[in-house]
DNA sequence: CCCTGATTCGC
DNA sequence: GCGAATCAGG
């Protein structure tokens, strides 16, 4: 598929609209993909999209000179693996080990002001049961932080979370994700 | 894992 | 000029 004038015109337009490189590749028949909006983008040098008085500072631009295609042949030389070092020094546990059997918690919240606020964020309430501080987090817990911070009742999801994850299976969503994934 | 745009470079 | 592969990040 070429790019005529008017898939140009309609890249452009939503482009601008703030529409991502997939949606717009979806939009435009043909079998576009993604990468092919955003090079063309590149190409019509609009990937400034909606920036009014900011000027980004090229930080990041990776050049490590590697095959890029596996081109012709029938060589069938797996791939040059552009970085191979692989650290087993490095072991971080951040355990908070806390102290077995003495456990010298007072809990002493406000139920009433909790009630206000819990139904002021109304957001995902956890219950009490459930609720950690921050000192009961380990590799295991969700890390999302429930409530102000200088609020009493101030928590963290606490569910399960995959070790190597900060949350949870819903909050993980949350963060990523953006809240809404437009689809058609 | 999902996704986003950015970049490179063979075609 | 085009876009797949890749990168870097959320």
């Amino acid at each position: 598929m070429t790019w005529t004038d008017e898939r140009v015109a309609l890249l452009k337009k939503l482009w601008m609209e703030g529409l991502s490189a997939s949606q717009i590749a979806a939009e435009l028949s043909g079998g576009v993909t993604r990468n092919a909006v955003i090079g063309k983008v590149h190409r019509l040098k609009l990937s400034a999209r909606a920036k009014p008085t900011n000027v980004a500072p090229r930080a990041k631009a990776p050049r490590p000179s590697a095959p890029r295609r596996p081109s012709s042949g029938g060589g069938g030389i797996s791939r040059t693996a552009t970085t191979s070092a692989t650290n087993a020094s490095s072991q971080r546990r951040t355990t908070a080990a806390p102290t077995l059997g003495a456990t010298a918690l007072k809990m002493d919240m406000a139920p009433e002001m909790e009630l206000e606020v819990s139904a002021k964020t109304a957001d995902l309430i956890i219950p009490v049961e459930e609720r950690v501080s921050l000192l009961q987090l380990t590799e295991k817990t969700c890390k999302w932080p429930i409530g102000d911070p200088m609020n009493p009742d101030f928590h963290f999801c606490g569910r399960h979370s995959d070790e190597g994850k900060p949350y949870c299976e819903f909050h993980s969503r949350r963060a990523y994700h953006q809240i809404e994934r437009k689809k058609r």
